[in-house]
DNA sequence: TAGATTGTTAATCGATTAACAATC
DNA sequence: TAGATTGTTAATCGATTAACAATC
């Protein structure tokens, strides 16, 4: 019912909003959302139903009070602090990659590369040693995993007992977290892999013609 | 049937037996991936099925078989390369990702900024102006799109002509594409938001004991 | 043979879609 | 009122799970 698809479905229809927004758009419709979205209103409507949100028959959604819903549902209503462990080619990317505007900050990026610690840069990245008091004592509960894979599992044992609830996890391996504790997967290679997949799929069907 | 969570699964699949050879294993079970891969046994089983893929009974797959069906599924027969547009953090991030032991290979990046360009980097950053040759020369099929949002769709829609027929989109627009072009997209804000969500809902559902 | 594992068919579950009533 | 749009209930579709037969 709130599964996965339905949250990812929930944040492409607030970023399509606000970018109505921006337009000066008071209102709008359960088909322009599944245009902007990709997917189809009656779709649109299932979700916000599901969801508690309702517009009025034949006017459509107020943009102001669809934000407000979505900002509810999507955590906006403090900002979301994540740190990042293991700072390599995706990490740093993800370091200083443009999340502010939507509520959500990337406090810190932790690494065992002595070489790659800066505590006065913009983002700090620190050592490892320092990962607990820093959780604790930022309150921290969400991370991004982008270590390599084979320190993946030992990083996430280490962070739970210190208060991590929620992790990404980029390397490819399938983490393992006690009841309670989000995980979710993000593979580069498995979606670059899929990519592959369906346009070989494409092109032999086109071949058959 | 042949849906992309499936092709997903496949590989892990594939990445659990690459680990459990390096480690030589001559067979496995299913039981064995369902772990490595956290599903179950039978889901390994019916996938396995699906594409055709057999073990013998009370013997489990053999480990080197597994790894030639997975190759030919995933596409590893043939060097997959790939473009990159839009070398900001993320596109730079992936340039340099080790994609090569999975058959994958990203040939060029391309920008607009003409001082991010770089022909003799190991792996080159091109002006957009060279694209076309460049697709059409080495036979490009495949791009990762990672330029701003608002310049995605243009990027898209001068790439198709030229030849490419699989993309995958981190901007958070959700782009169109003609019959036959593959387009996956993913959204990193999407992803943190699905953490927070569901972080969110698991604090509130605890709340109620 | 007994036990373990695969592989398939049927049942269940959940998500999407269709149909349509409600109402602005 | 007529037309357009929402919102819900029922139907369909597809994916996962259960049950179990096959067999090594």
């Amino acid at each position: 019912m709130h599964n996965r698809s339905s949250i990812i479905r929930m944040s492409h229809y607030r970023n399509a909003v606000l970018r109505l927004k921006a337009m000066n758009f008071v209102r709008v419709f359960s088909d322009n959302l599944a245009d902007a979205a990709g997917v189809t209103a009656v779709q649109v409507r299932k979700d916000f139903s599901i969801f508690g949100i309702t517009g009025s028959r034949r006017g459509g959604y107020k943009v102001d009070e669809l934000i407000e819903k979505f900002n509810g549902i999507l955590g906006k209503d403090e900002l979301q602090k994540f740190v990042i462990i293991g700072v390599g080619n995706l990490g740093r990317a993800l370091l200083h990659y443009p999340f502010e505007k939507h509520g959500i900050k990337i406090v810190a990026g932790f690494d065992i590369d002595t070489g790659k610690h800066n505590r006065d840069s913009k983002v700090p990245v620190l050592p490892i040693e320092d990962l607990t008091e820093f959780i604790e004592r930022e309150k921290i509960e969400l991370a991004v995993i982008t270590t390599p894979d084979y320190a993946a599992q030992k990083m996430l044992d280490f962070m739970i007992p210190a208060g991590i609830r929620g992790v990404l996890n980029f390397t490819p391996v399938c983490l393992r977290g006690p009841k309670g504790v989000v995980i979710n997967n993000i593979s580069l290679v498995s979606e670059l892999e899929n990519i592959i997949y369906f346009v070989n799929v494409a092109e032999n069907a086109s071949d058959e013609e």
